[in-house]
DNA sequence: CACCCTCGAGTTCA
DNA sequence: CTCGAGGGTG
């Protein structure tokens, strides 16, 4: 098996440009000078290397690279070849601020003046080049090797926005457009939805869309093929960023090309900035790093280049790119690794979900071994098979997302999943709750493992009771195999000797390493020889500490324990307000359940239900045995109203986004509510203010495309108290 | 009944 | 964060 590919990001990049180098050198032996320099195997080799480690790296991978091309670039079969009347540089990259500040500092030290910098998109397309001979379009081809390219005119005509005569005066008798045509996010998501539907490949990103869609021949293809070929075309789009062969353009500056362009009718990004120091070019670059996404096409970085088009012959050129520009590429987003197996995991009610078990891999500065792939259906609809090379990326730079297979690099190997029918856990047989529902359900739900550490920790968490030392890693150790609670009923009885034996397998890395007992510790041991004398951890003591406390804590905590489908925190608030105690909510009808705001004939259906199960009326009883408090103190009984406190933020809805000092998330909600208001998740036209700290993303965007009024983070206890005048 | 909003559930890693 | 589905409103 080959050497693997280098985990360590300089390693790889040293590598890859070595090998790019190289085999550029030993292409243009054979293609320009016909020599052969080394075997046909060796430079396979190489060439397979580099894709291994673009694959790993996919930042190094560009258009520019040997492997996005074959041969001199140009597969003359399908396409004549063109040579370009100037040369098509690539730009050299940079991977760090760090990296482009040098660039920047040592090109104003060569230019020896203060410069003005272009700052630009890098669109993740495909660089394409407009032969326009006194103001007509005569050739379009695409980048090739920088010299020759291939012929495309025919599908580039079918673009939008391309025009095929300059409007405007002024145009020489031989210019040559240089931009980028690219597929539209929103487009390129269709495309693939597309793609998925009638069964065929899916493209890993939108540059190899775009190149698809543009190397495509309607040569012996069937009128309903050209069809589809044409409306893959008429998505396209370009965008302008260079002239070539013109050696006296009437302009002064980079910029004033782009105006000149735009007046021919030429398509020109409307992203385009100039800024006059590196500081305000570095604000450019992580800014875009930031909304990445809030632009029509797929950003793959960031092209600064030097705006004074004087300075530009002055700065010249090395053999492969200009020196007076430069590519800030940003990390990736996509990458593609090995779907090494389909496991099935049960969650808290007993919903049965396969997760896709990757190759571990780096995305987004984190490294991915899991990724969920939702139900049966999402497995088909995605046509992976195990073994599989997929393409991975993060949706929300959070929630790793399988995209698809790709096609290309199966082997025959590759197994199809099939959907166990009992649980992984206890064997029951799975099936789904409803006829024609798609999820299917472990139907176990008092003794399954999975669905009683599930519940566990659902009472831990921040939602339900908030037990700190009550999460995961606890649920796992107090449910079988490892711990005694085979159901909820018996967490408030646990007592020290019923922790102190746990152990739990202790796993790195995916293996088991042994057992820990994580609430049993030695406090005593005066020699090695001597028996080792054991007493309760911290953590032990922690847990028990901690669930004395929850046994008092608000009536909807306690609601929002007892795992009632439908019923999380918002509805058991309004509940717990309502009826003020468990037992008037067991005792109402139906109706009067659905009476309440915000709870509906189905949540008020599945709230009676749970009272009919004699395991779930067990969990009340052995709690309140054991000093659970279940009626809010002071509370007149069914019929008290809603809790809306009169307050500054009376009938506001308030979404609060981001970090706010002084606040957790959860103090800010219930302070919000304390001062009369109603605190939200999302963010809508019926939003009375959206609370903006640092770190807020799309629900601030959102906020101002829908004119909600914004109330900065520092502000917030000033709002509290005085409520939207102090936007004045 | 059709919409829009909101809630709940599942989810990954450090 | 995203999806699907419940609840409320016009």
């Amino acid at each position: 098996m080959a050497e693997p590919v280098p985990s360590d990001f300089d390693a790889a990049r040293a590598e890859a440009e070595a090998l790019t180098e190289r085999i550029l050198e030993l292409r243009d032996a054979y293609y320009e000078r016909d020599t052969t320099l080394v075997s046909d195997l060796e430079y396979d080799a190489m060439v397979h290397r580099l894709e291994a480690i673009e694959a790993a790296w996919p930042q190094l991978a560009g258009q520019d690279s040997p492997t996005q091309s074959v041969g001199g670039g140009v597969d003359s079969t399908l396409f004549a070849p063109v040579v370009h009347a100037e040369r098509m540089y690539s730009l050299d990259n940079v991977f760090s601020i760090d990296e482009f500040r040098e660039w920047a500092a040592k090109t104003e030290r060569d230019a020896d003046e203060a410069v003005s910098w272009l700052c630009e998109l890098k669109i993740d397309g495909l660089a394409i080049n407009l032969r326009y001979e006194r103001g007509a379009l005569t050739t379009a081809a695409t980048r090739g090797d920088g010299t020759t390219g291939e012929d495309v005119t025919e599908n580039v005509l079918r673009i939008q926005g391309i025009p095929r005569r300059l409007s405007g005066t002024g145009h020489p008798e031989l210019v040559e457009v240089r931009g980028e045509i690219f597929f539209p996010v929103a487009a390129f998501n269709e495309l693939n939805a597309e793609q998925t539907e009638s069964g065929e490949r899916v493209f890993a990103n939108p540059r190899n869309a775009a190149s698809g869609s543009l190397r495509q021949k309607a040569d012996g293809k069937s009128q309903k093929e050209i069809d589809l070929m044409r409306r893959r075309l008429s998505r396209l789009r370009m965008l302008v960023h260079g002239i070539g062969a013109w050696p006296d353009p009437p302009v002064a500056t980079q910029s004033g090309v782009y105006e000149l362009l735009g007046s021919w009718g030429l398509p020109t990004s409307p992203n385009y900035r100039v800024e006059t120091t590196i500081d305000d070019a570095v604000g450019y670059i992580e800014h875009y790093g930031e909304h990445r996404h809030s632009v029509e096409h797929e950003i793959d970085g960031i092209v600064v280049k030097v705006d004074d088009l004087a300075l530009h012959a002055r700065l010249g050129a090395t053999s492969r790119a200009p020196r007076w520009a430069i590519a800030f590429k940003y990390p990736p987003e996509q990458v593609q690794t090995i779907l090494r197996g389909i496991e099935v995991g049960i969650g808290r009610t007993g919903r049965a979900t396969p997760y896709a078990v990757l190759e571990p891999i780096l995305v987004a500065g984190s490294v991915v071994r899991r990724a969920t792939l939702h139900n049966q259906d999402v497995v088909r609809a995605k046509g992976v098979l195990i073994g599989d090379t997929v393409v991975l990326r993060k949706a929300g730079d959070v929630i790793p997302e399988i995209l698809g297979p790709v096609v290309e690099l199966r082997d025959g190997s590759e197994r199809e999943f099939v959907m166990p029918t009992e649980c992984p856990e206890c064997g029951a047989t799975l099936a789904p709750s409803k006829e024609g529902d798609v999820d299917l359900r472990c139907p176990n739900a008092r003794a399954c493992p999975a669905q009683v550490r599930g519940r566990i920790e659902h009472i831990g968490s921040r939602g339900g009771l908030d037990i700190e030392g009550l999460g995961e890693v606890s649920a796992i150790a107090l449910t079988p195999p490892n711990g005694p609670l085979t159901t909820e009923a018996g967490l408030f009885d646990l007592r020290l000797e019923d922790l102190t034996p746990i152990e739990v397998p202790t796993i790195r890395g995916g293996e088991v390493q042994g057992t820990e007992t994580p609430y049993r510790k030695v406090v005593r041991q005066a020699r090695k020889d001597e028996a080792a004398e054991y007493g309760p951890s911290s953590a032990a003591l922690e847990l028990l500490a901690e669930l004395e406390k929850a046994k008092t804590k608000d009536l909807w905590r306690l609601i929002v324990s007892l795992n009632i489908r439908h019923v999380g925190p918002v509805a058991a608030r309004s509940l717990a307000a309502y009826f003020g105690s468990l037992t008037a909510i067991r005792a109402a009808s139906v109706d009067e359940l659905a009476a309440v705001d915000g709870v509906g004939p189905i949540i008020a259906e599945a709230v009676g239900d749970w009272f009919d199960v004699d395991w779930h009326v067990e969990i009340v009883e052995r709690w309140a045995a054991a000093g659970v408090q279940w009626a809010t103190p002071g509370h007149p009984g069914p019929g008290a109203g809603e809790e809306t406190q009169d307050g500054p933020l009376s009938g506001l809805t308030v979404v609060v986004t981001g970090t706010i000092e002084g606040y957790t998330r959860e103090g800010a909600e219930e302070s919000v509510i304390a001062a009369g208001g109603k605190p939200s998740g999302s963010v809508s036209k019926r939003t009375g203010a959206v609370v903006v700290g640092p770190g807020a993303g799309s629900k601030e965007t959102k906020a101002i495309e829908l004119g909600v009024p914004i109330v900065p983070a520092e502000r917030f206890g000033e709002f509290l108290q005085r409520g939207l005048e102090v936007l004045g």
